[in-house]
DNA sequence: CTGAAAGCGCTTACAG
DNA sequence: CTGAAAGCGCTTACAG
């Protein structure tokens, strides 16, 4: 490992240019012999500009190698064309992939995009603040209990789209904001399992997103759901993180458990734990015990067995976000915009009928 | 899924504060009964302020609910507590964790992120030069061809940071950069496999970041090292991508190789569908065959057989690149800062002696 | 210790 | 079609 610091060449013979600071508006009116006014008119594709001038600022805008600065545009225009998204985690699959359809969108629109972790650590209403007054507005990913606080707190006045998990049927969220039916697909996963003739279907779930004060997190309730209309009390769900090893140990004490044999868990990770505390337990998958993960990350169906899951489209729901918050932006009104699709059940090897 | 739009609530009655525009230093000095200075004196913990005044002035600040304008602040002073990111992707672990590292740092430091994503259709000079006057420096990731092409590309007097594949020994980048010495670990993998009695390793190589012009990709040089040095004519490397397809389909020829008995692959990704060939192919692992990856992601630990790989810490890998920048756009030099943890090679399931 | 001036680099009306 | 003025919200010297 190693770091180096390499002292760059000082000044002088850059090929194209090679000034200390950048040209200015008034530098380009110069060469060009007009007022710096002209000049804003042209870079700013003004209707009213002869041509012949026109041409004589494009040229002295090329050769003094010109670039508008933004900070001033910004300030005196107004207009602010960035975005900063405020997340708990930038690395679990769903969060990259959503940050990821959030960057596209927002390099599709020409707007700068800034990126915030919140931490439990912070005073939300000072991060919030300090991420509003940075851009021109707040998205907010709102997958877990962290990001859902912080969503709670972004003031009214503060141009916000949120990522949320799917609220509850009837309910709206207070702010404009996009999300995935997990509750559908949770209820669809489990009654495939109980199609396969499981007697019930064991549940390992994501840390929920809101407090008691709200209903219950989308993928248990659809997992819920699905149990009661097949007339199975649903039994305890389990799990404690985010990640494998959280899947592993609540895999661990299902695998004990010569009665369990289906498990639905609340996303790709904490259904490899799962497999892998199976595996340890000499449990065969699917022949003994069927699994389902959640979100369909990328590696999930080239491990064995490969996994059944839920695919969720994070990339268009990153989209549909940010089309959301620059509606608002643009027209200061709120609208709706395009709908990312449906999730599907991605039939693998995790899952199969119940031994008999 | 579904999305919704909800009208805000308009204007009024928000308990703290309600107003349109925000507050401006000349709103707090009259609420104050001072001049502007004299707030700008405050809100930058000058010295010289007299003790009452300066507490007249940030209860103005409180009751007014003031902050300072950042547009304004950088464009007077000059001072950007920014950087941007350029990178062709935020979702491979190797990235997703690198940035993880920058973000932490950045944030840590006070600074805003910026993240602009290259794609091969962009304008590689037109994409840097408006990410490099959105912030105050870049950082760009060059662990691949795209990558390596922007930082070749950025201007000298751009304050800029990179992070790279490992250099040639005795060469150091044109740029100040931060890399792991990935040359290295791949020697130490593949000697540790022939060490078990292998009497070849072949290689599943990630995609190379530099043309013909540059030195070899570390990994595979570190690789081709230790079988020469064992008296080893290295095979020929395969792999023709980062993800786990790719891995699958050169783990397919491999598998029907019977000859092959150790892979070592650029990355974990790779090695999973790796694993998956083999598996398809009906040659055990570590029985048969033994695998190692690169860069331990997350799940690597968890998929059975567990995944013996290099452990890189790109999160530290981050945080240096962010100190090597901001070493410029404080002190106007180029400084080193702290170095990465080596990497290491960690064992699990997938290695095991050659089987006699 | 505090105020009046000039300026950061641009834009938005207003004149002509 | 083009120029002179005022201003975006702040900071940096300069006076007192």
């Amino acid at each position: 490992m190693s770091v180096t610091g390499h002292t760059s060449s000082d000044s002088a013979a850059t090929p194209p240019q090679g000034q200390q600071k950048a040209a200015s508006i008034r530098d380009v009116a110069q060469a060009a012999g007009v007022s710096y006014q002209t000049v804003s008119r042209v870079i700013n594709a003004h209707p009213n500009v002869k041509e012949e001038t026109r041409k004589r600022v494009e040229a002295a805008i090329q050769s003094l190698g010109f670039r508008r600065n933004a900070t001033a545009f910004a300030l005196a225009s107004g207009v602010t064309r960035s975005v900063t998204v405020l997340t708990s985690n930038t690395v679990l699959y769903g969060y990259a992939a959503t940050l990821q359809g959030l960057e596209e969108a927002s390099r599709a629109a020409g707007y700068t995009l800034g990126v915030r972790v919140v931490t439990p650590e912070d005073d939300l209403d000072r991060t919030i603040a300090s991420a509003a007054d940075t851009g021109g507005g707040l998205i907010v990913i709102g997958f877990d209990r962290l990001g859902a606080a912080a969503l709670d707190r972004v003031p009214a006045h503060v141009p916000c789209a949120a990522l949320v998990e799917a609220p509850p049927p009837g309910r709206t969220p207070d702010r404009p904001a996009v999300w995935a039916d997990d509750r559908e697909a949770a209820r669809a996963a489990t009654a495939h399992l109980l199609s396969l003739g499981h007697e019930t279907v064991h549940y390992v779930a994501i840390p929920a997103s809101a407090g008691t004060r709200q209903a219950v997190a989308p993928r248990a309730e659809g997992w819920r759901q699905a149990l009661r209309a097949a007339g199975v009390t649903p039994p305890r769900p389990s799990g404690k993180g985010w990640d494998a090893q959280a899947g592993y140990e609540a895999g661990k004490k299902l695998a004990a458990n010569p009665d369990v044999t289906a498990i639905l868990c609340g996303n790709d990770d904490l259904a490899l734990g799962v497999l892998r505390a199976l595996h340890h337990a000499g449990r065969r998958v699917p022949q003994d015990v069927s699994v389902i993960g959640f979100d369909d990350a990328p590696h999930s169906g080239f491990v064995t067995p490969s996994l059944t899951t839920v695919r969720l489209d994070f990339n268009g729901l990153g989209w549909a976000a940010f089309g959301l918050l620059r509606s608002q932006l643009d027209s200061g009104q709120q609208a709706p915009t395009s709908v990312p699709a449906e999730p599907t059940l991605v039939l693998r090897e995790s899952s199969g009928p119940r031994a008999v």
